[in-house]
DNA sequence: AAAGTTCGGTTGTACGTATAACTGCGGAGG
DNA sequence: CCTCCGCAGTTATACGTACAACCGAACTTT
């Protein structure tokens, strides 16, 4: 009944060279420190070639009470196109050091979440990354304290666990004072949302935009800030509204790429040329829109590869802080904004 | 020095509810055809409560020979959207019949690819998905014939292994259907590039095209059929003569959603109005591309999800045939074509 | 009453590995 | 010549689980 697939085991190759399982597991393992000759050493390498021997990770995980595992757990993997750029870049990470990556979407379910993550303890991985698919604060379950664990694109309420994070405030500054340098004065703001969605990503970029336009001297006009409710049509009528005033702005800076993609809209349907007559600014990056507006769309790109590796690194390096990392978002500069004067 | 963290084994449950070890196996596995009394069974579950028990997997797996364990191998995972739904799916299906995903993405690197097949295979997996991120022919490695495998959205060149594709034939032949029973006759065809670069979604997407239009005894009109170089600005340009012509097509059919892009360019600075005086059909669904152009882009969806599914399926099937299933495309209804007359 | 037959468990072992503890041997040191 | 020691291994064991084989008591069956 016991179908047994499985290979050749240590005891295999042992015979084959002929010599004890213990010095097959010291001649694959020991590599340096080790106490076998040369000669045997050959024969042993030479066996395990000719048999095709494969370590049981099964049986070295029982004996060694780990598993050289990483978990993965995300609440909505497919919806978003960045999720696999966070998946690539922990995976790539965890592969860099010897682990594979067990991955569990959750589709934000909480309960199936619990399964998840028993599960994953009982198969005794190493630790686990938590990875949220927007930049939210967020309640975690508590098994996930039974082993090293950190957070993704979130931070927990109560900052028990580590976390990794945008930049989201530096992000908003750095891509106002981008604009700033290049001579705008008057750079009108569309907000993904209101404030009160609590966002991080609709906050913080708020706030890193006016904190730009007030520390460079300019007077801040509120008038040039605009709100949405997450629609792209409502985008669309904030940039046209903007556009159509008297003494419209030089720049638009969306909030997101899709309210930057209204502004290109706006300005198309009132005769206006993207970068001649007005400058848009895009945040996200994501590569379907900005890359393919004609023409390309200047943005700031949202770290994802990189927060996947450093929350695996984190993992890893055996260091247990609860510290948010908060990680800078890159500009990424393509023809959408034009210089003044 | 051994560190060990791990939690309570079945021998300090069978000591609190006091059992044997074996008792407590044959409660927590065999649930049903045992012979264990109501009042044991009780104890023993309360004390499996009680002290957070969690099997340990590695156990487990040495004992039975294999892990409940899947491999994903893909070639690029973040370049593409589509990565994430595939693997959301195939991970899904996965869990429902217990068994987790082990995922490792390659880059493409031949040598990588190799190491991570061995290193699933030494993890016991009980299959490998080897996922291709866009749909084309290719050779596998060999270890993966070690275990049940599975091809995705790709077929490998000698037939050795299942494969799961999209069926470009039949979904290039339902969009022109669709157009045709709408009432357009003249319609033009955007290839993403020439017959020579063989890739099914060029190759049979094109022929699809051509059998629906022969099919409705419509006269096949090669001016009608363009061919690009993979660049969205040939696209534009493909698309800025036809509609140029002066008996221009009533409706353009990209081969995929980058090329219907460039024909609502060309429309737009035509000053034609979609989908009032030009119909555009598209391929893939790219939901940044597809959803969010204005008007909405009536397309043909890539069954990624589906993919993902039905290989994983195929693989705890365990049914080994090597047969090639072609899933279909669904055509997705937005704005972007007309009804004639 | 002797001989099965359930019932409700227990004992023992094997899965494949890593490693602590041991061993046989040849040479160096006294 | 005896002792000691380093070398190059070997032997034995434990990791936590599943399950085959066993076992005692109570209950039938003949």
């Amino acid at each position: 009944m016991t179908r047994r697939r499985s290979g050749p085991t240590m005891h295999d190759v042992a015979r084959a060279a002929g010599v004890s399982q213990a010095t097959v597991s010291l001649v694959l393992n020991d590599a340096e420190g080790s106490r076998v000759s040369a000669e045997t050493r050959e024969r042993v390498l030479a066996a395990v070639a000719h048999l095709g021997y494969r370590v049981n990770s099964a049986a070295k995980s029982l004996r060694e009470g780990h598993s050289r595992l990483i978990g993965f757990i995300g609440d909505i993997v497919a919806s978003t196109p960045f999720a696999g750029e966070i998946i690539e870049a922990a995976q790539d990470r965890a592969w860099a050091d010897g682990h594979l990556m067990l991955i569990v979407n959750t589709g934000g379910d909480r309960d199936l979440e619990e399964r998840a993550i028993d599960s994953l303890l009982s198969r005794q991985v190493d630790g686990i990354v938590y990875a949220a698919m927007y930049h939210r604060r967020l309640k975690v379950p508590a098994a996930l304290r039974e082993v090293p664990s950190v957070v993704l694109n979130a931070e927990t309420e109560d900052g028990s666990l580590p976390a990794v994070v945008p930049d989201e405030y530096a992000g908003g500054r750095a891509a106002t004072q981008y604009l700033i340098d290049r001579g705008h004065e008057r750079i009108g703001f569309i907000n993904i949302n209101t404030l009160e969605s609590r966002l991080p990503a609709v906050v913080d970029r708020e706030r890193g935009f006016l904190d730009a336009v007030d520390a460079a001297g300019l007077k801040i006009d509120r008038t040039l800030v605009k709100r949405g409710d997450g629609d792209a049509e409502t985008a669309y009528q904030h940039a046209r509204r903007l556009l159509d005033r008297k003494r419209p702005p030089t720049a638009i800076f969306g909030a997101n790429d899709r309210t930057a993609w209204g502004a290109y809209q706006a300005a198309a349907d009132l005769g206006l040329r993207i970068p001649d007559d007005v400058s848009v600014m895009g945040f996200d990056n994501q590569e379907l829109i900005a890359a393919h507006l004609r023409p390309g769309l200047t943005t700031m790109a949202l770290p994802f590869a990189e927060m996947g590796r450093q929350g695996v690194a984190r993992l890893l390096s055996g260091q247990r802080g609860t510290e948010v990392e908060a990680v800078t978002c890159p500009l990424v500069e393509r023809a959408s904004v034009r210089s003044l004067g």
